[in-house]
DNA sequence: TCAAATTTGTATGCAACACATACTAATATC
DNA sequence: GATATTAGTATGTGTTGCATACAAATTTGA
């Protein structure tokens, strides 16, 4: 529904971000700089993908299952650092649209693995490619130094080493 | 209520944070680890101002408006790359907690000049001891340099230059 | 071995946000 | 002065985060 919604003049490279407001205080935050380049990804990412109409999280759960068939919701969960009740909604959201399927475990019935569908790993592969040219726009904006920094930085950041 | 909470065994340094799961492809993701880093600063943030029971954007909106007193919700929505919608309802809950009171502008009646209230500012004191304390756990990661490549890489993303 | 604790999935409810849409009043533009 | 734009407002939908609670299965340990 972004295609023809009023503020699409965000075309080329002319989005202003941060125009009038003195950010003050704010911007010696990390945690504030961390949010808002999180909010241009996201945003990026939502357009892109707004065909498939797949969040970041929904994604990022599609590929754990493709990479790890059989995985649990609790498996998917302390991955992504989130609960079992938030897993358990986005596995929902996902199954019922024959992305995901679970399967009970035979080794620990409390367990469904889970599963990609045919549907989820056609999809899965639709999404990859839009999701390539996403990340380009934003791994354009860096030399292969900077990237590896850049990446390293937030890795420590969420590992703590 | 996160003082007893029985995943509070992440006290020290020993966070797993990615256990288990191979990541995959998601790995290779600048958006992932990217929403990986805010989801943990967004938790220390959340659990740090608990008692103040603030969240990153409402402190946002307060250090936007004591920095530039009478900005109107436009002004702060365009900062912080958010709606005016949105804005509304942050602006709401914290004038309802009187935070920040509406002030008709003068010269443009549309306008409602916001500012901090007393308790405003009283709040903003306390927050920013606060803060300061959950920003020294993620600055003490890095070194000066590593630190200002961080910023200066989070800046570029999402204000593109 | 049996009771107690833990684990997994599940359900429900609440709060915070993002975003779309639509409407009003005020201002700016032509 | 008609038209467009802007700021605020209201409303509704969807996603997510998290707390709590319960059932069933499994593990622990007395």
């Amino acid at each position: 529904m972004a295609t023809k919604s009023p503020q699409d003049d965000f075309e080329g490279e002319d989005a202003p971000a941060t125009p009038g407001l003195d950010v003050g205080r704010l911007g010696d935050l990390l945690g504030f700089h961390l949010r808002m380049a999180h909010v241009a990804i996201y945003r990026d990412f939502a357009e892109t993908m707004e065909e498939l109409a797949l969040t970041q999280k929904q994604l990022a759960v599609m590929e754990l299952v493709a990479g790890n068939p059989g995985a649990s919701q609790i498996d998917l969960a302390n991955t992504l650092g989130t609960d079992r009740a938030t897993m358990m909604a986005l596995v929902n959201r996902l199954a019922a649209r024959d992305f995901i399927e679970r399967r009970p475990s035979e080794a620990d019935r409390r367990r469904q693995e889970l599963h990609l569908t045919k549907a989820g790993h056609a999809m899965l592969a639709r999404a990859r490619e839009l999701i390539d040219k996403h990340e380009q726009r934003f791994i354009d904006l860096f030399s292969r130094d900077e990237l590896d920094a850049l990446l390293t930085a937030l890795k420590r950041i969420y590992k703590g080493n």
